[in-house]
DNA sequence: CACCAGGGTGGTT
DNA sequence: AACCACCATGGT
């Protein structure tokens, strides 16, 4: 069973740091993190620019924008009739929690239960803003990471996420790892796995059980 | 042309 | 609980 800890220095030497959203307004973090859901950050960052051009990333200018102003603003993220309305929900949220001071006041627990509570507002999501807004020692659990567990432990049935969250939590506790980890698993499943048929120069060898995992079939 | 990208929801079996 | 269709743009 291969260290979280050295998936993370692995995947930090191989692809250098992420820089997610480093310093960023947590606001401006939540409606990212809504915009990408199901695209790439490129089309995602491009709505962000149209949202901050039309002094939008603030939660009581975006609650008040006609929802045609707000859906063209967006346009560039997809979903973005679906998408206009989870921003609109999620800017309605923060505002009646008190704000984000009040938010970032929360609990860990509470705050995630509050945010699962927002339509359009998921597991991945509300981990997503926990750990890149609110800066909470969360691990984010998405399909890469799943993929890459099946793929470290080929034979073994895969562990369920919250099994998965505590054996990461063992090991890496402080969100500025946590941080580095998940935007790193991304880029490697996106990158390396999914084009690469075999895996040739994958830095997790002998670890990962890619390329054996094709040879068989 | 097809396929996919930093998901979530609602409906069906 | 495990599927499924759906949402929609932009890059390869």
């Amino acid at each position: 069973m291969i260290a979280f800890v050295d998936l993370h220095d692995r995947l930090l030497q191989a692809h250098g740091s992420q820089q997610w959203w480093p310093a960023s307004d947590p606001f401006e973090i939540m409606l990212g993190a809504v915009l990408v859901q199901r695209t790439t950050w490129r089309n995602a960052e491009l709505a962000i620019v149209e949202l901050a051009r039309a002094k939008r990333i603030d939660p009581a200018k975006l609650a008040q924008c006609r929802t045609e102003e707000l859906e063209a603003s967006i346009r560039s993220a997809g979903f973005f009739r679906i998408k206009a309305r989870r921003l609109r929900d999620l800017a309605n949220f923060v505002l009646n929690s008190g704000g984000i001071e009040a938010l970032s006041r929360q609990s860990t627990v509470d705050l995630r239960l509050a945010l699962l509570s927002v339509h359009g507002i998921g597991p991945e999501t509300a981990d997503t803003v926990l750990l890149y807004a609110f800066d909470r020692p969360v691990v984010v659990i998405d399909e890469y990471l799943r993929r890459l567990m099946r793929r470290l432990e080929p034979g073994v049935p895969p562990v369920g996420d919250e099994a998965l969250r505590q054996l990461v939590l063992a090991e890496i506790h402080d969100s500025p790892r946590l941080n580095e980890l998940h935007a790193l698993v991304v880029e490697h499943g996106k990158r390396i796995c999914t084009r690469n048929p075999r895996c040739e120069q994958c830095v997790l060898e002998p670890w990962c059980g890619f390329s054996r995992e094709r040879s068989d079939s």
